[in-house]
DNA sequence: CACATAAGCTAACGTGTGTTAGTTCTTTCA
DNA sequence: TGAAAGAACTAACACACGTTAGCTTATGTG
């Protein structure tokens, strides 16, 4: 079937789009050349092709996976029964455990779509779009209620998605902090503030 | 001297740079050609050479500038006489400030200083370092007073620095809220958190 | 008016890119 | 064992890019 063993887990497709999220994080989509994905991958540019598409390929599965995961997390915890602040909380925890988990994919998704073309692109900023305004509605229920302060709930958001993004210092911070204490660092200067 | 008329405050060069500042943001730095470029100011792309000494120079032009306006403005914080909360409050505000005013320039120094070339690009990165280096130090020690709640001093500049930095929103944000409210409403969440 | 110079233009070069065509090798399965 | 097919290879194409060379035009100063 192939030269080379496969393992039985791990098909060669997932491996060059494991490879290519690694690159398009460290240099860039545009900055990354085929050529030398396929040399990171083993094997010369022109076989990638008898895996994927395309380049464009690679840039459009690493954001929607990462889109799709966020859309059903937050269709989790928006149908879950419990107090504003704990959703707010549950998700904050989930962004970086996401973060900490795939934060490969998780980068490119937030930082590289832009090179993504239509009508892929449209379809993500939508995916966004309705991510960012769900969340807002959730903070604007909390205030509502007066669990959160009187702020404005899409600078609120805004704040949160972006504090967790910070993906080019954060395996120098989890090595030093372990990601427990991470997740719990992130939670307590977001909902309680950084004021003793 | 010049086919057009220069305004008298305003270079070809600085509009130059202007222009690519907004493409950078808008494209990102590799994805942008000079051609582009050169459309937008009207002139051919070959012009542009009259003015500037290349594309690299545009890059390091903008995040030099950036990376120079912060480091100065943490020179003056230092050296304030006021308590560590006040400090960071400071920094927060002159981060929000910078982004309003002049956030196509600080956009790219964030999200495309990876595109620069040695030995800018160590330099850059150093200065980056020092700089939160030097707002964890700021941190630390504002946990040693007890101003600041027990957290990891590196996690909390890291929070605070990209919270700011969401500049694709920034503009939507912005036409809605009015900047000093924006600037109240980053100050509140992130000194006295979420939760009311 | 004439000269120097700034600043524009066209044309082109060299390079690197994504991708395709065509071929060869290896493995699986009937 | 032999056919089918998956997966690698080499070679090349077409294109876009940053940049340079060389020329032309316009303008301010003597």
């Amino acid at each position: 079937m192939s030269k080379i063993k496969i393992t039985d887990t791990t098909s060669k497709k997932d491996l060059i789009y494991e490879v290519a999220a690694g690159l398009f994080r460290e240099k860039g989509f545009r900055a990354t050349s085929m050529r030398e994905l396929a040399a990171k991958v083993g094997i010369e540019a022109a076989s990638l092709y008898n895996h994927i598409h395309g380049k464009n390929d690679l840039l459009n599965g690493i954001c929607f996976k990462v889109a799709n995961t966020f859309t059903r997390k937050m269709d989790e915890v928006e149908s879950e029964d419990c107090t504003i602040i704990e959703k707010v909380e549950k998700l904050i925890r989930f962004h970086v455990h996401e973060m900490v988990t795939h934060y490969q994919d998780v980068y490119v998704s937030d930082r590289e779509w832009r090179n993504m073309e239509e009508p892929e692109l449209t379809k993500y900023r939508e995916m966004r779009r309705m991510y960012r305004k769900r969340f807002a509605s959730i903070v604007e229920k909390g205030i509502s209620r007066g669990e959160i302060k009187k702020i404005d709930a899409n600078t609120a958001v805004m704040i949160f998605l972006n504090a967790i993004a910070a993906v080019d210092q954060w395996h120098r911070i989890i090595h030093k902090v372990d990601s427990d204490q991470l997740e719990n660092n992130m939670v307590i200067v977001l909902i309680e503030g950084l004021k003793s």
